[in-house]
DNA sequence: ATAATATATGAGCATATGTTCATGTGTTAT
DNA sequence: ATAACACATGAACATATGCTCATATATTAT
């Protein structure tokens, strides 16, 4: 999209009239401009959405310390196989956690190492806050 | 809560017998009590969430750039004030975002140099999948 | 005071989400 | 082959979410 093409888009949503935003205008297309790309803005929020649940949370915090089972990833989290198997799957869709089948047992782990920063960085946001 | 009353918990929820997990029980037991305490999970889940919106997350990548006013969020992501002003209480709730009122004006930015790492190490789980 | 501007918010509605229940699939044991 | 076990999954249901619409609040201008 073209610097001209942003101007041109910036016309009023918001039941202004345009008169004055604090911002120079220039700025604002800047700023719409340095946005990532839409489809990565969409997978940032499939990412946190999948770690927005408790239940989910409390998985990853299992498996941060030890790969696991899903039998007994029900018992540390005190919940039914389905609904277990049901969050195992969301966050393997998301590539948070990956299966290894061993028999007729499967063993779920972290997929990735940034999933501990990002806890630990949100810890410290909350002590923060 | 006891080592004692965890291990009498740890009771089958799963549809199993309960006849054999694969890890010892004493390491569920142990993993169960590595947990952080349940309201931080659940604060964890809720801070999660927040980010978990397309919406939000460009509303946050506006303000890593600059302050804002409603008006300018608005533009840079045309869309109506309300949708807009409805997000951002949200994200204010949760803490990530706060205030500065200058007469009618009322501009927002980040409240946490934390949500930039939070980001960061997202992008880069999101490159690495 | 009246109008205009900037933002906030409650209600309503369509859609999404998380769990349960029932059942399906694949593996091991007898 | 049959049963038992470990896990996966579709349907259904209650609740949560994000937007729109209308309206409220607060500040400034005339």
């Amino acid at each position: 999209m073209t610097q001209e093409a942003l101007r041109e888009d910036l016309t009023d949503e918001c039941g202004h009239d345009g008169a004055d935003s604090s911002a120079p205008r220039d700025t604002l297309v800047q700023i719409k401009e340095n946005f990532v790309d839409e489809s990565t803005t969409i997978d940032m929020a499939e990412m946190f959405k999948a770690l927005g649940d408790p239940t989910r949370v409390r998985i990853i915090y299992a498996l941060l310390q030890k790969e696991l089972c899903v039998h007994d990833v029900c018992i540390v989290l005190d919940m039914t196989q389905s609904a277990v198997s049901h969050q195992l799957r969301y966050l393997r869709n998301t590539r948070i956690v990956k299966r290894r089948k061993v028999g007729k047992t499967v063993f779920y782990s972290l997929d990735d190492r940034h999933v501990e920063e990002i806890f630990a960085q949100t810890l410290q946001h909350l002590k923060h806050g």
